[in-house]
DNA sequence: ATCCAATTTTAGATGTATTCTAAAGGCATG
DNA sequence: CATGCCTTTAGAATACATCTAAAATTGGAT
């Protein structure tokens, strides 16, 4: 556990943003200039495989969710922001089979207008 | 509507296993070899535009899917192909209130291992 | 403390998917 | 035919992510 994982480490524990490699990356530099892209792209991927962060890809991005419990999304179409949705909708699931597939896990994507561009586009309007 | 639009369209409609843009890029220029990336990711562009195709991202690759309906997707977490679920769950989800956002659609996503890949892996053992 | 092997970090090159650009081509209209 | 508008094309440019090889750091053994 170097300085520059614990900065990569921290970052993700501190945000409920689902930054990406960049944003993690934009952070990280703040308190130790001298981090490459690299090492927060390679610590991202270990993090990945010890199955201690998640991924959510949306706009060609790769978003990283410190949060493995399973849990679903909403994404705002306008701004691309992804927030957790604190379930209701989960106990909805029932893990159910899929033709012959295996069937390991079930995520809703919810998408909409978050209150801030709602609150933007009706400023904008008045 | 040029012949290249439409061998792009025809290529759309006549699959159902979310092609990438470079896959619709390799079957169109199978039948016309001059077309360029260019036009093929054009196209596809306007016909996201147009809402005639939504997309599903998945492994950093953007995919392209022709179903319009909303529907759910399986994907299998070893080859990545992506199914469309024929969905007794749509009728689980009520499209519910996400904290202040304006919720416009939900989607599942299934993820596990394909009929395919379990039968590939079963051999491998055997 | 010194040495050494293993691991980590770094800068930059490379890869891959996508978008942009500017010129050429097609097609309809006057 | 000349004009204007839209489409296509090839290749350059961009963006995100990964890879590479060398330097730096770490922790254990002497
Ligand atoms: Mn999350
Ligand atoms: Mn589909
Ligand atoms: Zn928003
Ligand atoms: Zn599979």
């Amino acid at each position: 556990m170097t300085p520059q994982r614990r900065a990569i480490v921290d970052c993700l524990a501190a945000t409920r943003v689902h930054p990406t490699a960049d944003e993690v990356f934009a952070d990280v530099n703040s308190r130790f200039p001298m981090t490459s892209r690299a090492t927060v792209y390679n610590t991202l991927n270990l993090l990945l495989d010890a199955h201690l962060v998640n991924i959510v890809e949306e706009a060609g991005l790769k978003r990283f969710d410190p949060n493995i419990e399973p849990h679903h999304h909403f994404i705002c179409s306008i701004c691309g922001m992804v927030e957790d949705i604190e379930s209701p909708e989960k106990d909805q699931l029932t893990l159910l089979n899929v033709g012959n597939h295996v069937v390991e896990s079930m995520q809703i994507t919810v998408r909409g207008k978050c209150a801030a561009c709602i609150n933007r586009g009706i400023r904008a309007d008045g």
